[in-house]
DNA sequence: AATAATTGTGCAACTTTGTTGCAAGTGATA
DNA sequence: TATCACTTGCAACAAAGTTGCACAATTATT
């Protein structure tokens, strides 16, 4: 696996075995993880507190980003390259109500929105919910 | 403040000092606030836990909705007829990320979205952060 | 107006979620 | 392979949210 490596260094972080698997988790899942996710599937091998790290640090890194939920967050993997400076995101999440799964719709964009005089948008998050195809 | 015991009656709730005092709070206040906020209000008069059986209870009867933020849940009022049957928002929420307050911005609604054949949306949530105009 | 039935509140105890400091361990570099 | 900086695990803590139960307050009934 060294795409992980790869992937890891490119972001200028040291790789560590934890790093090594809560990435190829997010990469295996494909689905937005929360904290709980990642405890759930890696806890006997990492402390909790290695893993809120480690969500941090990816955050900080552009690695991932967050995913609002009316639940609690959740990350996904940052399909472009987003970096330490800076994150860009304007795609949709899409959360079923049946499987409870999050996911990024990469392909679609969030429609532009023109806000009243005064407001200076920087980020946008648009999570909608409903069935999704697995499910309907 | 009749008014209050108003809305509590038409969504079918009695009507107590702690209920009167949490909506009168969201009147108020207007932005949206989380159970912190609430609790840092009136968390001398009432206990924690009743602010959250409130909170619960004025969901599901349709008098708050959830506002979806990357730090924690808020809350704010319903300006349309929800009712225990179900909500309906379609408007857009910015958060201010100099003074931190979170507004509903009724009248601009969420654009129409395409989705990939199968998605069954039902609920809509965007959340636009930036700075306001008090603070731009 | 008094009482009964119903619903709400406070308290205590607990679970879950997230944070911080520090000592020991590990990875990258020369 | 020795060094230095960064990462991890542990322990302790803080914050956020939940549950059960006895008592209190509100509404409905007479």
């Amino acid at each position: 696996m060294d795409q992980l490596r790869e992937t890891l260094k490119g972001h200028h972080l040291r790789t560590t075995t934890c790093r090594e698997d809560v990435l190829s988790t997010f990469i295996t899942k494909k689905n937005a993880l929360s904290h709980g996710d990642l405890e759930g599937a890696l806890g006997e091998n990492y402390d909790r507190v290695t893993i809120y790290r480690t969500l941090k640090t990816f955050l900080e890194k552009g690695i991932i980003h967050k995913v609002l939920d009316d639940e609690g967050l959740r990350y996904a993997l940052c399909s472009h390259n987003c970096s330490e400076e800076k994150h860009h995101h304007d795609h949709i999440h899409f959360k079923c109500s049946e499987c409870g799964e999050t996911n990024c719709l990469e392909n679609l964009h969030i429609p532009a929105v023109q806000l009243p005089n005064g407001y200076q948008p920087e980020n946008f998050n648009l999570l909608i919910q409903g069935v999704c195809p697995k499910c309907g």
